[in-house]
DNA sequence: CGGCAATTTGACTATCCTCAACAGGGGTGG
DNA sequence: CCACCCCTGTTGAGGATAGTCAAATTGCCG
């Protein structure tokens, strides 16, 4: 039952503080799981009683408004951390976007094994500023970028992010990058605060200006890096 | 020199973690400092080289587009920290709302120090898993919210976070609560994403509609507070 | 090939922003 | 002590951006 040995992000998840001893104690209180895409793990509003890390897939948190409006409030990626240790109602939903393989440990056993390995304790607090540090960043778009600007700081931060994951450079073009994005126009619209339908526009606007290709409705080929850091503001 | 002795913040800062003498360790190489209004303390793109305890006072976290819009992304009070441990860079510049006490320390020093410290690290860890909570859900104010329903929003968070600090209930009036914000306008409009002229007409509103009063610029009483939760959507 | 859902496009509207003028009030200096 | 000034905030008019509602189109899947 060592998945450990074999986790791909053995050597990026906070598990990297621990050594084979440890590695195994925390094994023994985790389970593999896998969700498909649209599956909740969390329920926004919920007590928390789980926490995992990311092995594999995307994954959103989300909050939303009591009249069904939705905002993505952070984006998890393989090595990523999910959850709220330490007691508290999680304020967030996490849905899987593609399908996801995530390790699983019931709050209760994480807080504790937590108190027991001040090295894991850290990692998680460096991994928890990284994403605190980030999400302050973005509420500066939210709360000052217009529609063009949005569309295309997220597309930058798309390329940045998938990285090594769905991104090849084609050769010849430097610039040129192509992406699969692992989510909808819709999911798009909720984590930069704009309709689907102003996403849209956007879009077609940047196609027809030539800084992008869209193959695909998931497909992206960015032709123009530079151009859309610039318009990102 | 155990200026620890007599803090108001001891028993509710991350301090708290710590015993007596471990305090004394920890104020050997802190200093204090205080802020005028307008004051900065850490600027916004600047290698992380200081971190703090807030004693007295109120701080923005603050970020800018290169063409000089403004978010604040943070609202900090006493007995909370500031600044980025373990390295990297701040995004965010830090300034003082109102005159401020803060206890200074050097990052390598403060690294160290918590390094030695599991205790005080996992204070430290849950302060930030509730600031990262805190902060997702003024996400979905930024990218979902009307105008009214972000300074309705804003009311209340501020009625909360004041409470004892400049907030009387007024005999007779449970509802009633008046409170000195630490906040211009301007800077209300920088909170919420919206430009000055919005957040003015937004408070004469609900001073025409009988749910605050204005008894000057920085004072607000607020006549009906559930009217203003229901607003807040 | 047909059906369904996601996306795009179009027309129109509302909200919020911009620009501009005005008001208030707190502090300073005469 | 009062008048003035400057800064902050308020009010108004007009306009632009993004939202709403509706219809057309695409592409995916059986």
């Amino acid at each position: 039952m060592a998945y450990c040995d074999t986790c791909v992000v053995r050597n990026r998840a906070i598990c990297a503080a621990l050594d084979t001893k440890e590695l195994e104690a925390l094994n023994a209180i985790g389970r593999r799981r896998t969700l498909e895409p649209g599956e909740s793990l969390i329920w926004e509003g919920e007590d928390s009683v789980l926490v995992a890390n990311v092995i594999e897939g995307v994954l959103k948190l989300s909050t939303n408004t009591e009249d069904g409006r939705e905002q993505i409030v952070g984006v998890v990626y393989p090595s990523d951390f999910i959850g709220r240790p330490f007691g508290g109602v999680t304020s967030q939903g996490v849905t899987a976007l593609t399908e996801a393989k995530v390790c699983v440990f019931s709050r209760g056993d994480f807080d504790s094994f937590a108190a027991d390995h001040p090295g894991l304790e850290h990692k998680l607090l460096q991994r928890t500023l990284g994403e605190l540090d980030r999400t302050r960043r973005w509420m500066l778009l939210l709360g000052r970028k217009s529609a063009s600007e949005k569309v295309a700081s997220f597309l930058v931060e798309m390329a940045e992010r998938m990285t090594g994951v769905g991104c090849k450079s084609v050769p010849g073009f430097p610039q040129q990058r192509a992406l699969t994005l692992p989510f909808s126009r819709q999911q798009i619209a909720d984590v930069l605060g704009l309709t689907i339908e102003t996403v849209s526009r956007q879009f077609t606007r940047l196609k027809n200006e030539g800084l992008v290709e869209l193959p695909s409705r998931r497909d992206i080929v960015i032709l123009d890096y530079d151009a859309l850091v610039a318009e990102a503001g």
